[in-house]
DNA sequence: GCCTGTATCGTAAACGTTTGCAAAGCGGTT
DNA sequence: AACCGCTTTGCAAACGTTTACGATACAGGC
């Protein structure tokens, strides 16, 4: 097996210069069309592929993207990753960029892992993988002029910087409406106690859903309990569930919060949907296992992904450019976690004035 | 911000060359121990760091290590992959590696992307997930000389290589003793149709400590199903549990279909554990939500990406050496889905020996 | 006092690429 | 005939390391 090509081999067979082949192979327009023809050939059936590294030296540019992880956000708990990292990498390759993943070891801050890439230049630009309202990541990054773009806008006052996101706020309007035609008046919203920036745009998109029927019988009530933490989770549905005036459907902020709603109703012998409505959001593996199925809303991450890779391109060679930002909607995916409000039991601390 | 310092800057600064400094570095022993510390210590308050790509340009060595991910195993299907991955990484960033990450292609097979990096170089090891019988993968890159690890084994014959798997067969032993030593009887696996290496495994498992018992009443049955067919998955359960001589327990290759029997028993009416043993394998996060929560192994997927790291550095070291080999026992995880085999209820149509 | 060996350090080449600058060729103008 | 401008190409430096080899010094042995 020859050792891989060089440009010198290129310009030795060729009679040319190093000089010129590189331009030629760069699409230069101070190349002579023909010789520019003539190296592009040799170079294919030579099977030339540029060296790395040697670019890199004198270019600067790693040819990385990067992408960290925390390992408490993204654990066990993260079942899109999957997705969300093959289609970076996906829409990285295209353009000859590779993706580049850092994991945050034990007790040290994700902000210094970034830190350090950005330091030693490990990484021409990151992605940023759940963002919080006031993401010090975000403005760290911001403040270095490093190219990067988070899934997941921040409220950072007077801050604008690239992001793309999910349309939460819409998609819980949705929810909402189609828990309204149903029939719910009194619904909960399982959420967390996390600052997290969809937490926010979720939960006003349902209050504002709610606000617009302006139907005084309307009742939204929120819960949140610690995102991580299983056991009040648990304790928490346990309570919401055993009130005499529990909602009629609950909706979660995410599909792992549905889910535990489910659990919590069969727990208390509560039928699904006949006592109770469930929506969720992100269409994670198991809202389709667990029975009846949970209706909830497909993020389209992969998707995202791949157009997050194409931001980042973007910001990564115009550095100048002003911050480009995109918002999905995700789409409603009906299963069977969802039905009618239950006629019979209306709320027994409240005027039967829907009836 | 100064420009990151260079060994040149070093050099200068302490009035030697830059030889000496990269060989003090190095910790090279022609090196005098006094001059090594002086440039440890100018090295450290300048906040050196060495480039990468300088490196890798005079060693040929790319200082990462890679993982591919083909779309279509490592989807919403594999959610171990977080926890993998950051195994993955920290075990390497220990050593000072980075870990690259490449997806497969839409209509690529997974060995071109593994040939591609190879032939170019853009990587030192690669490491190899969700093995076959036969792989392909892993017989190219050891004709290749290429250092890699496998996780999961081959049954390549006469090819010995660098590989960790669980102890799948230990753990389905342990399966059925437990299932055993409750009154079960008549046992059902439920697998998939393709060759991996672990459903080898874990059906021989299965199937030898059935055998150690030399019970006559004892009856193992194994049904398959394509592995990412849901709707498939779903119908052989139904099937399995509608007959009149359907198993008192049933065990899933993996928690996803594992899953698939909890919600097959729900929508027969089944109770679980009543009616129904049902124990999984790997630990998904669903496992711990799912009602009544499912009993199975945890197969230490961090720790293992973590030894992986080690094994592959150890292979990239030495090219030489002898494959290593590693097999970590699964630790089985004790929920709600396993309980008594329902007494009242022996197959119809056998006798009734061991009541 | 000379030779040899050892410890320590410097010189310089090499890795493969990009890119500023000079050079060459050539047609056309004055 | 000299000059200019344009197109096309080559020269050479630079990116920051590693490493083979040579150089220096100093010690010990004769």
């Amino acid at each position: 097996m020859a050792r891989t090509a060089t440009l010198k081999h290129l310009a030795e067979r060729l009679g040319l210069s190093v000089a010129t082949v590189s331009r030629a192979l760069a699409g230069s327009p101070m190349i002579a069309e023909g010789t520019r023809a003539r190296v592009a050939e040799a170079a294919t059936i030579a099977g030339y592929v540029p060296n790395r590294a040697a670019r890199a030296l004198v270019t600067g540019r790693s040819g990385f993207v990067g992408l960290v992880l925390p390992v408490r956000g993204y654990g066990k708990d993260d079942p899109y990753l999957g997705e969300f990292v093959t289609g970076l990498s996906g829409g990285l390759a295209a353009r000859g960029v590779d993706l580049f993943l850092a994991a945050v070891p034990e007790g040290q801050s994700e902000l210094s892992v970034i830190r350090h890439i950005v330091e030693t230049r490990r990484a021409d630009g990151l992605v940023l993988g759940r963002t919080i309202e006031d993401d010090p990541r975000v403005a760290w990054l911001a403040g270095q002029g490093f190219p990067f773009v988070a899934h997941g806008r921040t409220l950072l006052p007077g801050l604008v910087h690239p992001w793309l996101d999910t349309d939460g706020a819409a998609a819980f309007a949705e929810a909402f409406e189609l828990l309204y035609a149903l029939g719910h008046r009194h619904i909960a919203l399982m959420s967390i106690a996390e600052p997290m920036t969809f937490r926010r745009h979720r939960a006003e998109g349902l209050a504002a859903a709610a606000a617009r029927r302006a139907d005084p019988a309307v009742r939204i009530e929120t819960v949140a309990t610690p995102r991580f933490d299983r056991a009040a989770r648990a304790a928490a549905v346990g309570r919401l569930l055993a009130r005499p005036d529990r909602p009629t459907a609950v909706i979660g902020l995410f599909d792992g919060l549905a889910l535990a709603v489910l659990q919590g109703a069969a727990a208390q012998g509560l039928a699904v949907p006949g006592d109770l409505s469930v929506i969720g959001f992100d269409d994670i593996p198991a809202a389709a296992q667990v029975p009846p199925g949970l209706t909830t809303f497909d993020a389209a991450v992969a998707d995202s992904a791949a157009a997050i890779a194409a931001m980042l391109m973007r910001a990564i060679e115009h550095p100048a450019a002003p911050a480009e930002t995109r918002l999905v909607v995700p789409r409603l995916i009906l299963r069977g976690s969802h039905g009618p409000a239950p006629a019979h039991r209306t709320d027994k601390n409240q005027r039967e004035d829907h009836a």
